[in-house]
DNA sequence: TTGTATGCGTTATCAC
DNA sequence: GTGATAACGCATACAA
């Protein structure tokens, strides 16, 4: 079966190929009868445009790209759920991309993605992303990109984030508030913004409460094997202090499910000897037991909005409507929960 | 910044389009002298040929089409990344979309993917798709279809599952051999294949091992609300049948780990009160106290296996090489927990 | 009101 | 060895 083209449907009219695309397209300058013949007929054998000629024509593809580090992950499942709803119910498809924290392939997606024609991209960066050029391109190319979560600063587009660091200040100022007073902290890798952020949040909270920054304190976590590592971290933090921690502020959810873990089969009662706070309030956190204090970060509604500024920008581009980027901080919240 | 195009080539080397584009393709009546140039030139000018033109002149795309219930969803999200970086390796995109477990968005979505002139789609149906129709036009267009997991059983194409009866079956033999009598079954929706599968495994266990199969011991879940109406249903459970039944069979780990956290609410012990046993392994499984038994699914593996039989199926296609549908059953086992 | 001609960028056929 | 031309399907400026 072959699809149907405009000529199938002009052929079987009488009528020129022309004529048919106009009434299609409601010109005022074809007969209503002639457009209701057309239309009926092309309702009729399903016709639907060839999207390369339309694309090739247009230079637009009713698709958008996204990059993310990895798809297996409750936060980004979640922000790719938006996503797709987003686009659907504009009639746009999407293209996934995983760079698995590799910068070259990123590099290499985001190629393929302006290659493809995308008519706007969505990235959150690899952890060892450290050169922008590719998003330049991007910019240079005047393709809409928004970047969202994993951002670079430098880069002129729209953002889309959380703000880590009030969002690490807020918890740990509730477990000092709590009486908590050695907290250890949990970090993510070196490099990514997300990591320091909640890093410095942390510390400043300590700061400002007259506690002291114990370095020791503070345990570097592979966020790729986040549960492993919360729970291996666990392990170093008691080996190295005893009893002499009482909190841990942890860069995520499952390496602070990973800790939790840990103690369970110690037998080191939380909060009581030690109390534990997460950080993105992924579904298990509540579920888990003691069930986890976190901070909700809104996985849907980073998703949802940053699609909804991305396709307000291909609005806008097309209507060649100047755009101002935008900065927009999803907000986060303290979940109190059992653990701390 | 416009892309480059084989014009610009041409132009610089005062060439004509044809020769470019033939010099690129490593045509034979093409000088070396001149090929070297031209590939040069455009690997500088980082030449790559617009998608929408070869799209339109070879009716392909590199890129596939996959549609699925739903994104978050650890097996799910576990098999698009089998899915991308399959994909990934080869060089194609992946355009993936949400059925949200609608049928009339489904069927929308098929078409949307044979209009965009995607070179095979990959599905799992949503549970409430009863009428092909829409399957079978993607074969009437000839594009390679490849069903997994939730599959069409009257529709001709190849297929990747997993044996669900079997797995049922090896599963609630275990827990008889255990020495458990009066086992429950939590089941999925009345509709999907897996589901019925699984009931049907279940029930031929108690049958083949002389226990009598008691209806009042099933309780249908609703799959989208997995833990609440695993709770629910533990709790529905014990007001019914009290000490009465010593373990429960869930259609699924999420169900599953609902009922733990009821029982563990409510300190009836695990396994010694009632034990209970999951199915898809997924992570939280090993992490959940008491650590639950499980089916092992092999998520990725099915995502893997089914995106290169269509890949397989797109190349003989492109060859003409006549394709003989396959069926494919990945593995499952069981993986023995404390739960149990 | 309808139709002709042209171009989007690439590639295959055929002529030189 | 090279290049002119047509075709993929659609949309528009322009002619009739």
């Amino acid at each position: 079966m072959k699809p149907v083209i405009l000529k199938d449907i002009a052929d079987q009219l009488g009528l020129s190929i022309t004529t048919v695309s106009k009434a299609l397209k409601d010109y005022p300058d074809v007969s209503k009868k002639t457009k209701a013949l057309v239309k009926k007929l092309a309702y009729e054998l399903n016709y639907v445009p060839n999207s390369f000629a339309v694309g090739l024509r247009s230079q637009t593809s009713k698709t958008i790209g996204v990059i993310i580090p990895t798809m297996v992950h409750y936060f980004f499942s979640t922000v790719i759920d938006a996503v797709l709803k987003e686009a659907e119910n504009r009639d746009y498809m999407v293209i996934i991309m995983q760079s698995n924290e590799n910068y070259e392939l990123e590099k290499k997606q985001v190629d393929l993605l302006l290659n493809k024609g995308v008519d706007g991209i969505l990235i959150s960066l690899s952890n060892r992303t450290r050169d922008f050029k590719h998003l330049q391109k991007i910019l240079d190319y005047k393709v809409p990109l928004v970047l969202f979560d994993k951002i670079a600063k430098t880069i002129n587009c729209s953002k889309v984030i959380i703000d880590d660091r009030k969002a690490a200040y807020d918890a740990v100022t509730y477990l000092i508030k709590k009486g908590y007073k050695r907290i250890s902290h949990f970090r993510g890798d070196l490099n990514p913004q997300n990591s320091i952020d909640r890093f410095l949040g942390y510390k400043k909270a300590l700061i400002d409460n007259d506690i002291p920054y114990d370095p020791s304190l503070v345990y570097i976590c592979n966020t790729n094997l986040d549960f492993e590592d919360g729970y291996n971290s666990a392990k170093k933090l008691i080996e190295d202090h005893g009893d002499h921690v009482d909190a841990i502020f942890a860069v995520n959810d499952l390496i602070a499910i990973g800790a939790i873990n840990y103690f369970n089969q110690k037998k080191i009662a939380i909060p009581e000897k030690i109390a534990l706070c997460g950080f993105s309030n992924w579904f298990m956190s509540s579920v888990i037991s003691p069930s986890l204090s976190t901070i909700e970060q809104n996985a849907y509604k980073m998703g949802e909005k940053s699609t909804e500024i991305l396709f307000q920008e291909i609005e806008y581009k097309h209507k060649n409507i100047n755009v101002e980027y935008q900065k927009v901080v999803i907000d986060t919240a303290l979940v109190i929960r059992k653990s701390t």
